[in-house]
DNA sequence: AATACAGTATGACATATATCAACTAATGAT
DNA sequence: ATCATTAGTTGATATATGTCATACTGTATT
């Protein structure tokens, strides 16, 4: 399969006339913009593509890294397991997000595991070309430290949110998340189940539902099945603030 | 002040021979190993010396990040503070830790406090020379990768500890973690209060209190004061894996 | 020596959240 | 269409942990 690939501002990504130019396979165009012609052109002709169906596995944790994975349609859960069988969903990815994982340079291991969530199309990087570049590349690797740092401090809210707010406050902060990040609306449909919804906000599956009817009563949000509607966007952001 | 830098290998950092040659102001070996000796001498005329007091503070979470701080001796607190007023303590950073922070190529602030613990002597290095460094030296922007992944693991144990780990669970972590990693003893004598191991295992000071009196009362640990010492390892282990 | 004070310890109590059990609604299979 | 199975819902109860009040150290200060 050929690939072209487009070199495109960030800030055009969501423009009409970029989003039909654009292969099923691109790569993501904020991480790649720093190749040069040819570091694309090796990318491009080495990739190649997968496609997972709902509830398929994309990366299992503890498995070899092997390669770059990056997110062309569709949306998928990322997920950390835990020892005692429970899971953290940390986040949710979609097109053009990258996933690498911290297992990339250190013990090449996958640190967590990735469940498609729609059907999803992705594109495999071989892990040691990706290396290459980093190395080739200093604007590249430049853009990949920053790209960690931004999931550190990522990590950090996680962990001051998730230690520190009450179980109102965790699922505020998921609502707005997914308004927010993911469905860039405050109305949305979601493939997410309850217990998904549960384990974003560190709770179990009857304190996520309960919670989400409190807030359903008390007129904040409106919810049945899997719509979604932030109907005081303001009183959300409150309970965040407040744990 | 005029610094002199001998190149170590990792592995021989604690052989006598060389802990005797090492200055105070040394930068740390296995991440400036890669740097050759005009780069290396750059750092060493461009750096300064800051020494800390117990209790002051290093760096100020939200300041702007300016420098990256090594420590050359000593032992200092890294906490998150969360806006209601309470704080995770994150770690004990020691010699040979360097502290940059994921502030670095982002929006260069500074995303935790650091606070000196005992008497700390730190080395200052512009930000500016080191981001100069990562650019010119690959191996060198490779080893902060590998640094920035280490962190991202460390913080998704944090998480899946904190989150999924009741008190008992918790804490035996953070002893685990001072024994092993900080004194490297199972005895030990600590300038961390009471509180500030109540912080690491995100509990109030009570709970710690009690908890710790609770493993006393098992005859797994012995603590009085500052001094505390692990009398059955694998009973903190197990009490670690059941959460 | 007497006082003040911060850190430590302990008990009683409140409450947030998990657990368990039962039930309903929705979805897919025969 | 009926059954089976899963996801969602609700209520009762148990429990872990925080809160508050109080007392006890040990150390520093006058």
């Amino acid at each position: 399969m050929q690939i072209i690939y487009i070199k495109v501002n960030p800030m055009d990504l969501n423009k009409p006339e970029i989003q039909n130019k654009r292969t099923s396979c691109e790569v993501k165009p904020v991480f790649f913009n720093s190749l040069n012609d040819e570091q694309l052109n090796t990318v491009n002709t080495n990739q190649f593509e997968v496609h997972f169906k709902a509830g398929e596995t994309i990366i299992k944790q503890g498995s070899a890294l092997t390669h770059i994975i990056y997110i062309t349609e569709g949306k998928a859960k990322l997920l950390l397991e835990v020892s005692n069988g429970q899971t953290i969903l940390l986040k949710i990815l979609k097109q053009p997000d990258i996933i690498g994982g911290p297992g990339f340079n250190t013990d090449y291991r996958h640190y967590f595991s990735v469940v498609a969530l729609d059907d999803t199309k992705t594109c495999f990087i071989d892990v040691n070309l990706f290396k290459r570049l980093v190395l080739l590349n200093q604007p590249f690797a430049m853009n990949l430290i920053a790209f960690l740092n931004h999931e550190i401090i990522n990590l950090y809210d996680k962990l001051k949110c998730l230690t520190h707010k009450h179980m109102n406050g965790r699922l505020a902060d998921t609502l707005i998340y997914l308004s927010e990040k993911i469905y860039q609306s405050p109305e949305f449909t979601t493939m997410l189940s309850r217990s998904d919804i549960a384990n974003m906000s560190c709770m179990t599956n009857e304190s996520a539902i309960r919670t989400l009817k409190d807030f359903k009563d008390d007129g904040i949000i409106d919810c049945k099945g899997d719509y979604f509607k932030i109907l005081k966007k303001n009183a959300l952001l409150d309970i965040s603030k407040k744990g």
